[in-house]
RNA sequence: GGCUAGGUAGCUCAGCAGGUUAGAGCACGUGACUCAUAAUCACGGGGUCGGGGGUUCGAGUCCCCCCCUCGCCACCA
């Protein structure tokens, strides 16, 4: 048993995410925590919101209410719909939290105490009627380059081109409209992670098992131009972890936060605080190597946009504060999902996101689909004939239907127990052979976080059970050889509890419906097949339950696609 | 503009220390079966691996050029 610190890429807090987000860490994170926990290892698997930053004060001044208040109710309702997804967080944090606050405050300390925090004198765009500093996006103006009129500070939508603020013709603020900017200088505290280029690429170098996308941003960012550049890690803004260092003030700092790129993972270590306190237990032995984290195995999982975070950033943190903490071991990292021929887009309201996905479906049928179509190598897209026929035959037709056909013909023929004591005859010795193989290519697939092709591992042993069932035809032997067609059917029977605990990490609910319908809560993995598919005795009872999975009909589909296209209702 | 990743059957994707007739699922066709959610199982048709040049006994797989998509480019997070 081996111990294994989770973590996914922490939500923002300013509304309700869409599949791709959902897909890009939450889920394939929260797939292998169990299949982790499946196979007995002790895990530890944690996310939370990321509440800090400029678009959190917007949101809530949009919303009309305080700050802290608006990032709590929208911390409740992210909870709730992780919930409904199913995802398995042993602490859903908050970034915001007091031992968030405390910790990130502790790392400016040990930071500043090796050396590696430096003030910068920065000028920055002020919007007097709007009381702050605006980030470069948050400026619209006509473009110098293509006079495209609602170009953003940092670059032009129309023509692409990179662009300064000061560039803009009529510059005035997003958030107000107002043409009242001024350049002012501030002074902000920077980490040199330059400073720790040279550690940052050896590390990176020795991580070979890493997929290209994560280790192919970090040696760009690493390399390019002038190589890595140093970063500012505080801000002008009311909202969020004061600029102190272990509660001390810091001169010339007052009034200003720490930015939410440095205090945002810092929250992966304080999350697992704020479990320790819900519950007693002992956080620092899955976080400090002096205090039992040595043999904890860290797999952070996060979309593309994050890789420069958690390869430079957040190792710069931790190995600049020269404090023993975790380091990840492996970081698995997801493009994106399109939907329908363009991008997600949450401004727009185009695509599904979560709170519907649940509010059409249940959780399963979504997590199927995006599991088996996680955007590991490339882009994904999600098309709803795509969907609708991953669900109608993965899980429909090859799981649910031999579920059903099997439970149903049992109870037709021998009653809602089971038949007999499961014998091993050449059809079913040859059947283990092939399941053996295939379970052994199912764990390699998830050991190495190959999440599409677990799915495809996982689908290929459900299609066993047909080919079995269907070469067997226990529908025929019964006419001829009764105690033959329950030897057939006690053994599928056994099959299908072995498909409920493998699939537990992909369709959880689905496999509890099984165990359920099949009377049983022994969900121990089958390191020891032999035994496993004998698990259900003689005489067990059992009932036949609902269809496993409903099919979407070209109604509905059609239906969805029309509705999700734009603006969110 | 620079850089990353990709462009393989109608669709979604595997394959890449270069090596027998390029694979899977879906869709399509034929057959089998009739226990089951008009489900299942078997077999089959279908690809000049974006284009062009090169290296090699041999290239989807390596090199060069071009075309096309997606993304990033450090004050969004």
């Amino acid at each position: 048993m081996a111990r294994h610190l989770i973590t996914s890429a922490i939500p923002y807090i300013n509304g309700i995410k869409h599949l791709g987000n959902l897909v890009g860490s939450q889920l394939p994170a929260d797939l292998y925590a169990r299949y982790l926990r499946g196979r007995g290892h002790e895990v530890m698997f944690i996310c939370a919101t990321d509440e800090h930053g400029t678009p959190a004060e917007l949101a809530a001044a949009k919303a009309g209410k305080p700050v802290a208040d608006y990032c709590a109710e929208m911390h409740d309702v992210q909870a709730a719909i992780a919930g409904g997804f199913r995802l398995s967080f042993d602490h859903f944090g908050r970034s915001s939290s007091p031992q968030n606050r405390a910790l990130t405050q502790h790392f400016a300390k040990a930071l500043a105490d090796q050396g590696l925090i430096r003030e910068v004198t920065e000028k920055q765009m002020y919007s007097v009627t709007d009381g702050r500093f605006l980030p470069d996006r948050y400026i619209e103006g006509t473009c110098p380059n293509c006079g495209f009129e609602s170009a953003r500070g940092d670059q032009c939508d129309n023509c692409t081109k990179q662009l300064d603020p000061v560039d803009l013709i009529n510059p005035r603020s997003v958030i107000s409209g107002s043409t009242d900017l001024e350049m002012r200088e501030t002074k902000h505290l920077f980490l040199r992670q330059s400073a720790m280029k040279d550690k940052l690429a050896a590390w990176i170098d020795s991580k070979t098992d890493w997929p290209v996308l994560s280790t192919s941003i970090a040696k760009k960012w690493l390399f390019d131009g002038e190589g890595l550049q140093d970063r500012g890690i505080t801000r002008d803004l009311s909202w969020g972890v004061p600029a102190q260092f272990d509660g001390a003030p810091w001169a010339g700092m007052e009034g200003k936060v720490f930015y939410v790129w440095f205090d945002a993972p810092i929250e992966y270590i304080a999350g697992t605080q704020e479990w320790a306190e819900k519950t007693g237990g002992d956080w620092a032995r899955w976080w400090r190597l002096d205090q039992g984290a040595e043999d904890v195995t860290y797999t952070q999982f996060m979309g593309k946009d994050n890789v420069p975070f958690h390869t430079l950033s957040f190792p710069s943190t931790i190995l600049g504060s020269a404090e023993p903490w975790k380091l990840v071991d492996y970081i698995k990292s997801f493009n994106y999902l399109n939907y329908d021929g363009g991008q997600f887009s949450t401004s727009r309201g185009r695509g599904v996101f979560m709170d519907q996905a649940l509010g059409i479906l249940p959780s399963d049928y979504w997590r199927w689909w995006l599991l088996s179509h996680a955007p590991e190598s490339a882009d994904a897209e999600f098309t709803w004939e795509n969907f609708q026929a991953s669900v109608n035959k993965d899980l429909a037709d090859v799981l649910g239907n031999l579920v059903s056909r099997v439970t149903k013909f049992c109870n037709s023929k021998f009653g809602t127990e089971m038949p007999a004591t499961v014998v091993l005859t050449e059809r079913e010795t040859a059947l283990m052979a092939q399941f053996r193989d295939g379970l052994a290519a199912y764990e390699k697939a998830m050991d190495e976080i190959h999440v599409r092709r677990a799915a495809e591992e996982l689908r290929a042993l459900w299609v066993l059970g047909n080919e079995y069932l269907q070469a067997a035809a226990p529908w025929s032997v019964v006419k001829t050889d009764e105690a033959a067609a329950r030897g057939i059917i006690a053994f599928a029977l056994n099959l299908i509890r072995l498909y409920a605990v493998l699939s537990r990490p992909f369709i959880p609910d689905a496999a509890q419906a099984i165990m359920t319908a099949l009377n049983c809560d022994d969900w121990t993995w089958p390191e020891d097949l032999d035994a496993a598919i004998r698990s259900l005795p003689e005489g067990h009872a059992f009932a036949v339950p609902e269809n496993l999975f409903r099919k979407i009909t070209d109604e509905e589909r059609e239906d969805w696609a029309k509705r999700f296209a734009g603006r969110r209702e």
